[in-house]
RNA sequence: CGCGGGGUGGAGCAGCACGGUAGCUCGUUGGGCUCAUAACCCAAAGGUCGCAGGUUCAAAUCCUGCCCCCGCAACCA
């Protein structure tokens, strides 16, 4: 186990099919590529996982509905996430998927051995179920006696099923963080985690499922399916191979550098995912990196909204490069960020077009005009302004170290700016075209291009973790090789070969946008049927609403009621509490249109309600019954009827 | 009192763990330059740092209370 020296292991978290493969899930995929590139850059032996998460209940229900069997239905959203890295130029070296026969073998290893040392024990689910609500509560969950939701009386019911005991581990967890301050980051997760979850005492963990069968079977217990998080979480060493016959890799990458996660599953990864390797009496990751997630300007992304925005419309249109720099400069790693199309493309500009593809083309331009293009030795007459340029760029390759090892990408990305921004001022501070008029300041000028074209090489060595193309185009235009961009070059002053000659007319690397046209443009796109050619498989959402006959529709009992009072639930934003009229009976019915209507506005109002429904409690008040209303954007439209019809009328 | 994040010039953010010059990008205004993708460079205007108290010689930064926004959770019968 002992991790060699130069060794760094860097995963994303496996993704779920679920049909949310949005911009936020390439950006947890780019930032984790632009780690384990930086650290290729800096000479280590990187492994970068990622992969697939195809088991559950979910998938199941998913391919039954598509008419497929869930492997082919998991095989075809599979190649549609690799072609999406593809796309995205992941440098992923291992892809793992939860029904590969390696991964199996090793969960039901890593299983037996839980329940070989005791870890795991079958026991029971118990619980208190509601027939009616359909769902399960715990002993602490029932204040009285009786269903929280209905007030009814529920029923003791007994499941079986395998239990992690987590209460064992949870100590040495805590003594773990403490000694591993950096274990998370960024550290208020740790916080949570600690305030949310293990102080208030850890549950012991259902770690089987009897109720769906698509998944690893319980070793020597076929009825189980071992559920989730032992699944999932374990990819993490079965793509090393641990407990395979050839651990090689096992032994030379465990412990993983970091896992990187969303906030969302921070839980799973600094709680259960620790302690399963306790138990299994390996060493823990060094690091959990959450970041955050990236927003909307009107909230959550959502296809309500017509907000969603995939890789592919970016991607298709602007470039990998300006993605991929958008994803990592505008959003700090660790903390929420906004998409706005607007920001997209002026950074877009200013940053790429502006700042960094100009100063590449006015170089070039400048080396063809002045000296044929080839670009000067460095022994020149330096002029007064070498010093500070040079001074300038050394000082970026600390920082970019340092932010780097913290991976705050954005901060990296926006210090590595200061010395595009200063290059270009290097030109204005000493005029090259003035230079040029004086034969005597030949040497100056050399001096010159060749600083210009220095200073351009080292930018496209530290912008390789983040673009894969523009490196590559700088390179290209000033003559250069990609043997030229190593990171040992920055501290070599020989890094340019003698005579090397930059390309006649260099073409702009990052075009610059029309904004109105470009802004529009993609707020179109957000707002069209979401694209994802290639994750259409999972796209697929056919309303499928089944017909009824005009009996089953005569069941539902509609009758029209006039709202006689109506107040906000506490502590449900969504929730109003309103007596209704019935005509025959006064009601009280509670329905979620808060967010839509204040408690003022719908007193008088006439509407319908389903008088037959089955009175529910919701948040401590009895329902009974439910207005008919109509979505729209999220925003709910009461269905009212005339004045003429009196409450108590059937309405069908 | 469910958990968490945040309120800083017109916009978006940094600064706050170690109190003392409020920094960056964009926008605005004026200027410079012409090598370049109407790009680049310089300068100026513009901030009671959410509100109210407190600690201190000194607070955006520390303490207390309050207001507002945003996520999560709860919740749409």
């Amino acid at each position: 186990m002992d991790t060699q020296q130069n060794s760094f292991y860097i995963t994303t978290p496996i993704y779920y099919p679920s049909g949310k493969f949005h911009i936020g899930t390439a950006y947890t995929t780019v930032a984790s590529d632009a780690m384990a590139r930086y650290k290729r850059l800096r000479g280590f032996d990187v492994r970068f996982l990622t992969g697939m998460d195809e088991h559950g209940q979910k998938i199941q229900e998913k391919a039954q509905e598509a008419g497929k069997d869930p492997q082919t239905y998991v095989n075809e959203i599979a190649e549609a996430a690799k072609k999406v890295w593809e796309l995205m130029d992941i440098s992923y070296d291992d892809f793992i998927r939860t029904t590969e026969q390696r991964h199996q073998e090793g969960v039901e290893k890593i299983f037996q051995l839980f329940l070989d040392n005791g870890d795991i024990y079958k026991g029971e689910y118990e619980g208190w179920y509601c027939t009616p609500c359909e769902s399960y509560f715990t002993e602490k969950q029932l204040e009285t006696g009786s269903c929280p939701d209905c007030g009814r009386a529920v029923n003791k019911v007994k499941e079986e099923s395998y239990f992690f005991n987590m209460k064992k581990y949870a100590d040495r967890l805590l003594k773990y963080y403490e000694d591993h301050v950096e274990f998370i980051e960024p550290e208020s997760r740790k916080n949570e985690m600690i305030n949310n979850f293990i102080k208030p005492g850890l549950e012991d963990l259902s770690v089987s499922r009897t109720s769906f069968d698509w998944g690893i079977r319980v070793p020597g217990d076929a009825k189980h399916v071992i559920y989730v998080w032992v699944d999932a979480l374990s990819n993490y060493i079965t793509a090393l191979g641990y407990k395979s016959n050839d651990e090689s890799l096992f032994n030379k990458y465990w412990p993983a550098d970091v896992h990187v996660v969303g906030k969302d599953i921070v839980r799973f990864h600094t709680i259960y995912w620790p302690i399963f390797l306790m138990a299994l009496d390996l060493p823990l990751p060094k690091k959990i990196f959450a970041h955050g997630f990236i927003m909307m300007k009107d909230g959550k992304m959502s296809k309500s909204k017509g907000n969603v925005v995939t890789p592919e419309l970016l991607v298709d249109r602007y470039g990998l490069d300006a993605t991929r720099y958008f994803l990592l400069r505008e959003l700090p790693f660790g903390a929420d960020g906004v998409f706005s199309p607007e920001a997209f493309v002026e950074r877009t500009n200013f940053d790429l077009a502006n700042d960094l593809g100009n100063l590449l083309n006015r170089t070039v331009s400048m080396m063809n005009k002045y000296f044929d293009g080839v670009i000067p030795t460095e022994n020149n007459e330096p002029t007064e302004f070498d010093a500070t340029l040079q001074a300038h760029a050394t000082e970026v390759k600390d920082k970019y170290e340092n932010n780097m090892e913290k991976m705050q990408f954005s901060i990296v990305l926006s210090d590595l700016w200061s010395l595009v921004s200063r290059t270009n001022k290097y030109i204005d501070e000493t005029q090259p075209w003035v230079l040029a008029k004086e034969e005597s300041d030949k040497p100056k000028l050399g001096s010159v291009m060749w600083n210009l074209a220095e200073s351009l090489r080292q930018i496209a060595v530290y912008l390789q973790p983040f673009m894969t193309n523009a490196p590559k185009q700088i390179a290209e235009q000033l003559g250069l090789s990609a043997n030229d961009l190593t990171w040992e070059s920055l501290t070599n002053s020989s890094s340019i070969a003698t005579g090397t000659k930059v390309i006649e007319k260099g073409v702009p690397i990052f075009p610059r946008l029309e904004v109105e046209v470009e802004v529009a443009y993609i707020q179109e796109e957000m707002r069209g049927p979401v694209q994802a050619v290639e994750l259409e498989v999972i796209e697929e959402e056919v309303p499928e609403v089944p017909e009824i006959t005009i009996d089953e529709f005569l069941n539902v009992d509609l009758r029209v009621a006039t709202v006689t009072a109506c107040e906000a639930i506490p502590k449900a934003d969504k929730l109003l509490k309103l007596q209704v009229d019935l005509g025959y009976e006064q009601r009280q019915v509670v329905s979620g249109i808060a967010k839509s209507y204040k408690p003022e506005e719908l007193v008088g109002q006439k509407v319908i309600v389903v008088a037959n429904l089955k009175p529910v409690k919701l948040r401590g008040e009895l329902s009974q019954g439910m207005i008919l209303a109509g979505e729209k954007d999220g925003y709910l439209t009461l269905a009212t009827v005339d004045e003429k019809l009196e409450n108590g009328a059937k309405v069908k």
